[in-house]
RNA sequence: GGGGAGGUUCCCGAGUGGCCAAAGGGAACAGACUGUAAAUCUGUCGGCGUACGCCUUCGAAGGUUCGAAUCCUUCCCUCCCCA
């Protein structure tokens, strides 16, 4: 690959990228956005770069690696979520040098009979072999005839958009190999494929919403920062390499130091929340969101902008219990306490602290005054007042 | 059209008449510990109540029963197989 990708270089003309992706709705964490990442770098070097929406492709669904069949999905819900998804890819591309593309464009002007020509290029053997087919088939599990059709047109794509790269996780492999296929059999070059490891978790399983284990996209400044901070230390490599911004070198002496005796693997951790809230918003939040992190986190400060709330008019100028408060109150649209069960059990477990100190009793109420600080958890900081 | 499986508390998933607010795991939350919002350990995890307690919940609606997530009826939905 690098010397395909050295050779076509050397033309100097600036090399057509793009990256595909399906428009289902999902929670797009980062590990989703590591190829964009990889897109947006040909972008900074001056690069034509196109983001492909796979509306029609996204009909089908993408069978690579799954247990069963996808959930059907309607062609307006699919324009809905590309919308969303491209306003989030904005985040790491400059919209001025962005093409979006949607392979409705071309694949829904196919005729049969181009398609056929098409599926021609194809030895069965190589469509149906491929092991989460053949694993479906053996385990007698549902395996449908249009999904053989999505490596087609993923192909298609490749050679609609005459690029010079495709950009992709690691699990498209296959995919982009079919485009290759494609554009050799219309006698154009093939074009180069770049894949990426898949991102692990914070915790080193697969990055998914039910481990809880995900860094997401619209996480904000200080939540991203603290999230990279509960990397797994034996993750960092791999973090170093698919979510940093940083030159080669600084990646490898990063990677070099973890290996040395003496270091804190907190401090590269750093580095890459750093890094990345930087890519995300820039490079004051980022800054911002580090210290945050040193003050609440390490050094247990209190913030300097806790939100204040006000008591309810209807609690007013008496003593409440500190649960009906807690229920009453609330912060971004929720409750401060989602029941007072649970604030008496926050309180109980010696999680709720007025002015720094834990209230454990239930029965111990909230007196109007002076506005008081209170804690819930490590860091859940409010000032109340009447 | 015929046959079969199933819908359980945030998620997965056990539970086939009382011991079920419902096992177990995940997520979440708190505490301890720490280099972190890591790991580990402990605890909590439907609502109301200080509480023996009460209320709501197991796809929906009815019914049987002293008593139902569990049995019956109808309905809705999902999936599989055959045609």
């Amino acid at each position: 690959m690098t010397a395909e990708l050295r050779e076509r270089l050397k033309t100097g003309r600036p090399l057509r990228v793009y990256l595909g992706v399906d428009a289902t709705a999902r929670n797009l964490h980062i590990g989703h956005f590591v190829p964009l990442q990889k897109l947006c770098l040909f972008q900074k070097l001056g690069h034509h770069v196109t983001f492909l929406i796979g509306d029609y492709t996204t009909l089908i669904g993408d069978p690579t690696g799954r247990k069963d069949e996808r959930q059907k999905i309607t062609h307006e819900e699919i324009l809905e979520n590309a919308i969303d998804f491209a306003r989030q890819a904005y985040r790491l591309l400059d919209p001025e040098k962005t093409e979006i593309r949607y392979n409705g464009e071309w694949l829904s002007k196919l005729t049969f009979m181009e398609i056929v020509e098409i599926a021609a290029i194809f030895p069965l053997k190589w469509v149906v072999g491929r092991r989460d087919f053949r694993e479906r088939m053996e385990r007698g599990e549902p395996l449908r005839f249009h999904e053989t059709l999505y490596c087609l047109m993923q192909g298609y794509d490749a050679y609609a958009l005459k690029c010079d790269v495709q950009i992709g996780a690691y699990d498209q492999h296959l995919n982009m190999l079919a485009g290759r296929w494609i554009q050799e059999h219309f006698a154009d070059r093939p074009h180069i494929i770049w894949t990426l490891p898949l991102l692990p978790g914070t915790d080193g399983r697969k990055m998914s919403k039910s481990f809880g284990n995900t860094i997401n996209i619209t996480d904000t400044p200080d939540d991203m920062y603290g999230k990279c901070m509960r990397i797994a230390d034996t993750m960092l490599p791999s973090y170093l390499d698919l979510t940093t911004d940083y030159e080669s070198e600084v990646v490898d002496e990063l990677k070099t130091r973890l290996t040395q005796h003496g270091t804190n693997p907190m401090d590269v951790k750093k580095e890459v929340a750093f890094s990345l809230v930087r890519q995300y918003f820039d490079e004051t939040t980022a800054r911002a969101a580090a210290d945050q992190f040193r003050a609440l986190v390490q050094e247990k400060e209190i913030p300097e902008d806790v939100p204040e709330l006000q008591v309810p008019a209807e609690l007013q100028g008496r003593p409440v219990p500190w649960p009906d408060l807690l229920v009453a109150l609330t912060h971004e649209g929720k409750p401060l306490a989602a029941s007072k069960g649970e604030a008496r059990r926050l309180m109980a477990q010696g999680g709720f602290y007025v002015e720094q100190e834990p209230v454990r009793d239930a029965a111990v109420p909230y007196e109007p005054g002076p506005s008081v600080l209170v804690r819930l958890g490590k860091r859940r900081y409010f000032r109340i007042g009447q």
